[in-house]
DNA sequence: CACATTTAACTTGTGCACGATGTAATCGTG
DNA sequence: CACGATTACATCGTGCACAAGTTAAATGTG
């Protein structure tokens, strides 16, 4: 086959599901949730449940919305999984006085010593992802960009 | 800065959010699949869904076991959601007359033509994500690998 | 200051994901 | 050929995601 026939196949759209690369990406990201997951289950903790943690022990207390912001995650989905977190002893939700439509997240003492343990956590999956510091970069790098196109191109057919 | 303290910091693995390539892999995975949402909305189909019906398309009739091995979904999730393409009018479940126990999924007449309508998803996925083939390649080359890397760890450790 | 608008959060409903358990059909081995 | 193991599928329960609708507090404008 020549060059020219293999580079216009590259741009030709197929319904074969190993040309998507939207597969790959959704199958990619539940394989390493599911790496997450025994890791997690020691700590008590499912992986958004995780995120939300992350976003705590690296801002302290936050109102429902910055969680949101960072994790692009709405109401929904945040309301249930914080009052479960609070169910938990990791959190607790407090309406601020300045503003009584915002609710502060912050973490308990259980909540704050749950991130000594948790820190071996990425390594652990840096392991089995098994990438050398270039490509892990690359990735990222890579991913930010295309949810950054998709969630632009979003916008403006809307 | 030196070179070597560089290369160290990006072998350390810290709790903060922007450092997780796995947080970069979901928030992508569903920002591109909420790109798919008007799309797949007008075709009747959620992502999930599609993704069955791009198996059934490539492969016609097959036992749900090849569909889950295809999509790496398991049979709770499969179940139902076959049994909703199948209220849907779009595929038919039939038990298989040699082996009792499996049950093939069969394209409906609904069903086949819907692929006609499909043909116009992949082109407007691959304009949204804006990336260049070359990109496109290397990513879903470096995802496939991730995913294999994290399930082989998982097996291992199990 | 009244009142329409906006904002933060909650609620409800649908549809995945996935672990755990159950069941019937088939297979493998003595 | 008996019978324990395996296989294909279904069911149930929990926890996300996300759309749509609701409520109450804050804000802005005449």
């Amino acid at each position: 086959m020549d060059r020219t026939r293999e580079a216009a196949a590259e741009r030709e759209f197929t319904l074969l599901l190993d040309d998507q690369l939207c597969f790959a990406l959704y199958a990619a990201s539940r394989a390493v949730t599911s790496r997450y997951r025994p890791l997690l289950d020691d700590l008590g903790l499912t992986y958004p449940q995780y995120l939300v943690m992350l976003v705590l022990w690296q801002h302290g207390a936050v109102p429902i919305k910055d969680v949101g912001a960072a994790l692009q995650l709405d109401y929904g989905t945040l309301t249930p999984l914080i009052k479960r977190l609070e169910a938990a002893g990791l959190v607790r939700r407090e309406r601020s006085a300045r503003d009584e439509r915002t609710v502060h997240v912050n973490l308990t003492e259980e909540g704050d010593r749950l991130r000594d343990r948790a820190r071996d956590v990425p390594p652990a999956i840096g392991a089995a992802m098994n990438l050398s510091p270039e490509e892990t970069k690359a990735a990222m790098t890579l991913l930010r960009r295309l949810a950054d196109n998709v969630s632009a191109d979003l916008a403006r057919h809307a």
